[in-house]
DNA sequence: CTCCCGATAT
DNA sequence: ATATCAGGAG
């Protein structure tokens, strides 16, 4: 496990790597954004943002979501896979936003987990993103990124990833840390082939280091 | 825990 | 061919 200091030194060197992170779904409002987030679901965002594009056109407001069958908005957004779900999903959340909030996204996270399809990253993105909250969504990326770098332990469940890391880092660096994280994990500590030799933390990177020498052994 | 699921990279 | 992708619900 990385020290306090380590850590530091981890998210400085990730902050000059990225230091224009920023979210990467395209919106241009609360409502559009938890749309693609509820559609990112084992998703990547460029499919995403290929979908959201005509999307987006057609559909505006919760109402017209709900203005079409569910069988059309599925063929609308198949390409993205999961595509029941997430079809399902958004027309019942549509209902709840009209029924509860008055067609708003809400901005509290305790409501926003209540809607269908919008877990715990899902609210933590959102609440982030379109509403300054501070937060640290834990998606596949972060997960990785942190068990690998040893900010967290390998068994830690999601849950616990996002305590420690809200234990470990500055409040007011939640939202800046969160995104580059994404994008440390996204672009260089890949799942597959993660760029361990050109890795400014392989000094503190355990599991750069075993890598490394496994590379070495064949 | 399993299921949902198509697109893309490797 | 197979792993992976800004997960969530039952």
């Amino acid at each position: 496990m990385l020290n306090k200091k380590q850590i530091r030194f981890c998210l400085d060197e990730i902050g000059k790597m990225f230091p224009d992170a920023e979210c990467e779904l395209t919106h241009s409002n609360p409502f559009e954004l938890v749309i693609a987030v509820l559609l990112s679901a084992q998703c990547t965002d460029a499919l995403v943002n290929k979908v959201t594009k005509d999307l987006f056109q057609k559909y505006k407001t919760p109402e017209d979501y709900l203005a079409v069958p569910l069988e059309e908005l599925q063929h609308d957004i198949r390409s993205i896979g999961l595509y029941r779900n997430k079809a399902k999903n958004i027309q019942k959340l549509c209902t709840v936003l009209l029924e509860e909030y008055s067609g708003e996204v809400p901005r509290s996270k305790d409501e926003l987990v209540k809607l269908a399809g919008v877990g715990r990253k899902t609210a933590n993105v959102v609440a982030s993103v379109a509403f300054g909250e501070p937060a640290i969504a834990v998606d596949t990326h972060v997960e990785r990124v942190s068990k690998r770098l040893g900010i967290c332990r390998w068994k830690d469940s999601v849950i616990e990833v996002e305590e420690t890391l809200m234990k470990k880092v500055p409040k007011d660096e939640w939202s800046v840390t969160h995104h580059r994280l994404i994008f440390f994990g996204r672009y260089h500590c890949k799942a597959k082939n993660p760029n361990c030799p050109e890795c400014p933390l392989l000094e503190v990177c355990r599991e750069g280091q075993k890598r490394m020498k496994k590379r070495e052994s064949i």
